[in-house]
DNA sequence: CACCGGGCATGACAAATGTCAGGGCCGGGG
DNA sequence: CCCCGGCCCTGACATTTGTCATGCCCGGTG
């Protein structure tokens, strides 16, 4: 009655390190390692283990994406994700993407040994912290065409090229941008895209 | 001939991973552990260790702040950073503070314990690539004030609070915003914040 | 000394951004 | 059915931001 599971995380030393803390458990087995977000999903596919460890930063693609193409392709294989910093509204959308458990990286070995179990035997796990944030910060504010925008914006981009890629006016643009400032409090868009950022509505 | 090493990271997990790791070698033992910038120093005080193994972004105090300390109060204490994202500024700032170990925490518990070694032994090593990334980065363009405006930009700010921040006038400000996007070949200075963030210069 | 060259600083002008008032569309109550 | 409220969209206008020409001060060089 072993669980295999898999590990993803960009870092090597930590993968390394968790690899060898978890298999110091009995009934736990690491049937597979993966650097990156597409690179987890090859080995999930190749192996199709019990449960994946999945960091909710890696390149690629990150780990609720990953957690969205598992739940179809591998519906019985269940997701936990760590996360180093813990964005409010990643936790919805991993919990939306089907997610089991939602950890941050400051719990124990011993602890996500603990999760792996629980999430493996069916029950969900999210840390009572981050749900309290969850919570507390509520939902997003924003509409699906505020959001749109203010990703495009992410990068400093002038508003004639977001009107392009977004197939808008400028002056539409400028309103998105604007009342989404508004709707978080920021004095512009720039601010407003830290903001979105920080709560992970973007 | 045991070797004393000191253990900073926030992330509970991590370090404990890599505690029960490096107990593995037997000529190293993990004497102290802490999760804050304070709490590594204050640590370091109480148990003054040969190694101090520091993460990058702590709280309270990053790892080079810490290595600053360090150096002035036990300079026979050799320090190694890991980090997960390098930046080059970053580098040549910890090497100008004395660190004697640099890497990224891609690298295997094998080759971090390696490194221990090496470090202890009085020698330096930094992460070829972190150097490459370093040198081909090269040194900030940006003059004393440039930095200093741009860093009261980083948050969004408009410019006439920077420019009261700063004491200078709204033109002033925004001329070496214009001029520090500029050299860093930014379209604005948002993105240029950005720009110079990656590359550890602010 | 006289003459650069570079950093620091400023105000005026042009360009980008933010704000406003308003119009079309759709779904839920009264 | 008709109205209301919310979302989507737009152009015109005011404000903010970016660019330019200009001047001062200082340290190094011929």
């Amino acid at each position: 009655m072993t669980v295999r599971v898999l590990l993803a995380d960009d870092e090597h030393l930590i993968r390394g390190a968790l690899a060898a803390l978890l298999a110091l458990e009995d009934d736990l087995v690491v049937v597979a390692e993966a650097a990156t977000g597409p690179e987890a999903l090859a080995m999930a596919r190749a192996h199709a283990p019990d449960v994946a460890v999945l960091d909710l930063q890696m390149p690629g693609a990150d780990g609720v994406k990953v957690a969205t193409s598992l739940r179809a392709e591998l519906p019985a294989c269940k997701v936990l994700i760590v996360t180093s910093h813990g964005r409010p509204g990643h936790l919805k959308r991993a919990l939306a993407a089907g997610v089991r458990g939602f950890v941050p990286k400051t719990v124990s070995a011993q602890r996500l040994a603990e999760l792996i179990r629980t999430v493996h035997a069916g029950n969900r796990y999210v840390d009572p912290e981050l749900a309290a944030d969850a919570i507390s910060a509520g939902d997003s504010p924003l509409t699906a065409r505020e959001a749109e925008v203010l990703e495009h914006a992410a990068d400093g981009a002038p508003v004639a090229e977001i009107a392009e890629r977004a197939a808008l006016a400028e002056g539409t643009v400028r309103n998105y941008l604007s009342s989404a400032a508004t709707k978080l409090g920021a004095e512009n868009r720039h601010a407003a895209v830290r903001l979105a950022r920080e709560r992970g509505w973007v």
